[in-house]
DNA sequence: ACATGTGAATTGCTTCACAGCA
DNA sequence: TGCTGTGAAGCAATTCACATGT
């Protein structure tokens, strides 16, 4: 097992770490060289090269090697690395060798749909549990769940080993939702409500703000569109675009 | 030091001659900015200060200043910012001056729920048209939209000016749809399907794996759990912890 | 011969601390 | 007396290039 340097200074170890403490940008990475070796694996590989993994994961093969290499993790040089290994180590630190079992909390529209998501299912998770604070929702079935009320939480996280809850509410809501799953004992939360929430210190959130992504495209497409016309002021540039259609942000160009 | 402004003239959308070009990080951030001074303008506040700001948007001062700094922004110093002011600049910048239109690929389980989600409409994007390969779901009404097939993608691409595409569809399909999202002149896609898309050159992708958000969670409740073991400060609210997490291989002294 | 693992160089991002201005 | 805008310092992540091991 591979020996590496320790960041943070007060980690003394004689004996193995069970957690290395990785890089913020490593840990996300992660799982998507873990869906990669899954989609290997099943194709029948039982080696791959940094090369060849790197391209199913959409990453050069330094970033991944580095990445690797912080697990202290078994390639062979001259090989590769041992794909049923590889997901072995990279489920083990994740912490998915036990099925986590998530409270989705918010059964509106985008609830409905990750209830039912079977992404969850079938890459680590289970989802435990359904709340709403709309009492005319509470008792509906959706995916083989009943829909519980918001107050059951307490009860219902300890029962089920609640390991991390997903906010699904209007943003109005979520803060006090947040609040709630804290107090129930949850420590990591996926947050879809397009809020910021303040939680404890120890607490993990993560954000998906769908219209964000949207809005991060949207400036690269206005970003193209103001290139495409601006330079060689003379001609259009229009044609330098692949398959010659012209894309109507091409209109709102350069205003000076 | 690139792009500089004149500190004098006062424009409004459309009188900056070029986009700076942001850093990333930025970028990204932009969004949250100005989610939080929609809601500062509404709760009536005509300025705030960076600090304020930052707050809001769950970011420190510092940060918020370097990015507005980016834009040329105008604050006062000694007062703050405008908040009606900033409001469209980052409009501006994002492109958000136009009401973007989106084509929505795969109105399965996900797709149905982004379909009816007002977050979209309600900030900056009109989802145009719904796309689908399976025949027996075309002609469906969502949300006031008819389910159209998806050979149809180019002409409504061009009708509609399309201006980003999101692919919901299973991962098997995601390949495929982006390369017809290419061919119809689409330059701008997000992508929920959990799989890796190869696009040209000038096309860009966001993605967004709901899956891969709760295994980062899980790696940070992995982490925590193995830290439980040792520190006898502060924190006890999460005793409530059931079913013993611990990993029992982490016995490890850290500092005392 | 070949591919991993890793120091060193580089790039990019964040944070600090304060000059400059209202 | 504020608070912004920004050089400069400090960190983190990426990329390079090659020594190392099989």
């Amino acid at each position: 097992m591979s020996q590496h340097r320790h960041p943070g200074a007060s980690d003394r170890a004689g004996a193995v770490p069970a957690l290395p403490d990785l890089p913020e940008a490593t840990v996300a990475r992660l799982p998507e060289y873990l869906r990669a070796l899954h989609n290997l694996a099943d194709a029948g590989h039982e080696t791959v090269s940094s090369e060849g993994l790197a391209g199913a994961a959409g990453v050069n093969s330094a970033k991944l090697r580095k990445d690797l290499s912080h697990l202290g993790s078994y390639g062979t040089r001259g090989v590769g690395y041992d794909v049923a290994l590889l997901v072995d180590q990279i489920e083990f630190v994740l912490g998915l060798t036990q099925r986590r079992a998530v409270a989705l909390v918010g059964v509106g529209n985008l609830g409905h749909a990750l209830a039912g998501y079977d992404g969850f299912a079938s890459r680590g998770f289970r989802i435990a549990a359904l709340f709403d604070a709309d009492a005319s929702r509470v008792g509906e079935m959706i995916s083989g769940l009943a829909v519980r009320h918001i107050d059951e939480l307490p009860r219902v996280a300890a029962e089920e080993a609640i390991s991390i809850g997903v906010i699904a509410t209007p943003a109005p809501a979520a803060q006090a939702v947040a609040e709630q799953l804290v107090a129930a004992g949850v420590t990591s939360i996926l947050n879809f409500a397009p809020c910021v929430l303040s939680v404890p210190d120890g607490v993990d959130v993560r954000k998906v703000d769908l219209a964000i992504e949207l809005q991060i495209l949207s400036f690269h497409e206005h970003r193209k569109a103001s290139l495409t016309a601006l330079p060689a002021a003379g001609g259009s540039a229009l044609t330098a675009l692949p398959g010659g259609l012209v894309t109507p942000d091409t209109q709102e160009a350069i205003g000076t």
